[in-house]
DNA sequence: TAAGCGTGGTG
DNA sequence: TCACCAAGCTT
């Protein structure tokens, strides 16, 4: 019953024409009460032009994405498949479009819908993620599909019904109840917060203004296509009004814009002082065996890169001295140095040394042996692929099995 | 409430 | 180069 956009069409070409007919719609319907009652004085239009533009621009303008139905596909009755739209979006948080699109083709061909991701060893789903960045989401999602296909298979429909569901926060809920349910729910994400408070040029530290702004989102979203809206709401901040250097002389909204009228859009959102990254510092040992296997290890299921795979290494605190470094050596060997590598986590620096050595035989309690053709469908954040590629230059690339 | 949680792109 | 930050959630 659920279909899905397999034709891709491109943008070029849209008429838009049922799309507009909507629009029109929409903007003297739903918002007009509140329009009337509180006339913000930022915006020059009532809230329903706003939706109203917003929607003409999307039709016209709207990316082409993979887990995506085009305005004219809807109009023509298409609707999104709900465990797309669900992973595409757990995928999206805090990563970029272009780094999920690979990922979201990959899962959707090993799992083309709940039942086969439910039916999935977690250990595969979490191969499948690394390098994908926050990993509790890969866990939370083989939970959730877990859940809903327990369930019946099917997603709730409902706002409060998906929040309830491991992974799934306020902004997805409302983005899944929106986008494949067609509920007028107010979707904010880190685009819409950058769109409205240069909208109405929110002076106040982000942190504190996101009630605001959610008062803002749900005075504008219309009651018809509203998973259209959200999604050219989130279009519009990621391709007219962006971080920096925003294009306000394209922007559909600039009429409407106080922050562009003032001439420092890039003024909004406001946004409070970071605190330093501090900088941790430790070693990591790889152990090669003659036939070019890697000696590896599960980390912890919670935490820091929770449930991935990685080498031995020391604690992240540890200074850099023969003692520490000794002791926390899978094995004591002749550890020759292999270089440095460096990351950059959320919250801190990370420096590692690198120590290289053979070995052959059993792998120690709690470790395993990872075949040369084996090591780049590990579940191995992209550190570790780092200090292994120090190691062993080349080991992380896919290997040919012989 | 605020901190913890990855990675890659960008200006 | 490097600071910023992206379709946030959990505890």
């Amino acid at each position: 019953m659920a279909l899905h956009d397999q034709t891709r069409k491109t943008a070029s070409g849209d008429s838009g024409k049922a799309a507009s007919g909507d629009t029109s719609k929409a903007a003297s319907g739903d918002s007009g009460k509140a329009a009337s009652g509180d006339s913000s004085k930022a915006a020059s239009g009532d809230s329903g032009e706003i939706a109203s533009r917003l929607l003409a621009w999307y039709d016209a303008h709207h990316r082409d994405l993979p887990w995506r139905i085009a305005p004219r596909e809807l109009a023509r009755g298409m609707r999104p498949d709900p465990y797309r739209v669900w992973l595409s979006e757990v995928m999206l948080q805090q990563t970029t479009v272009e780094a999920v699109k690979s990922y979201f083709q990959a899962f959707v061909q090993k799992w083309p819908d709940i039942n086969a991701l439910a039916s999935a060893q977690t250990e595969d789903v979490m191969k499948a993620w690394a390098g994908l960045g926050y990993y509790s989401r890969a866990r939370n999602l083989k939970a959730c599909a877990d859940l809903v296909a327990r369930q019946g298979g099917r997603f709730p429909d409902t706002q409060a019904g998906l929040r309830a569901l491991p992974g799934i926060g306020a902004y997805t809920a409302a983005a899944i109840a929106a986008i494949a349910f067609d509920e007028p729910a107010a979707v904010v994400d880190g685009n819409v917060e950058r769109v409205v408070s240069r909208l109405f040029s929110i002076a106040t530290p982000l942190s504190e203004a996101k009630g605001d702004i959610r008062a803002h989102v749900e005075r504008v979203v219309p009651g018809t296509r509203p998973g259209d809206f959200a999604q050219a709401m989130m279009d519009l901040g990621a391709t007219i009004c962006t971080p920096r250097r925003p294009r306000c002389m394209l922007c559909p909204l600039r009429e409407d814009c106080s922050a562009t009228v003032s001439g420092d859009p890039e003024r909004f959102p406001v946004r409070l002082p970071k605190g330093e990254k501090p900088l941790r510092r430790g070693a990591a040992f790889v152990a090669l065996r003659a036939d070019g296997a890697i000696l590896l290890r599960k980390r912890a299921d919670k935490g820091l890169l929770g449930g991935m795979t990685e080498v031995p290494t020391t604690g992240w605190t540890a200074r850099i001295d023969g003692a520490t470094t000794d002791a926390a050596a899978p094995f004591p060997g002749d550890w020759r140095p292999a270089g440095r590598i460096g990351h950059v986590f959320t919250h801190f620096a990370l420096e590692l040394d690198v120590f290289k050595t053979m070995r052959d035989g059993a792998a120690p309690q709690g470790h395993f042996w990872s075949l040369a053709h084996e090591i780049s469908g590990e579940a191995l954040p992209t550190v570790m692929k780092k200090v292994i590629e120090a190691a062993i230059p080349g080991a992380t690339k896919k290997q040919r099995p012989h």
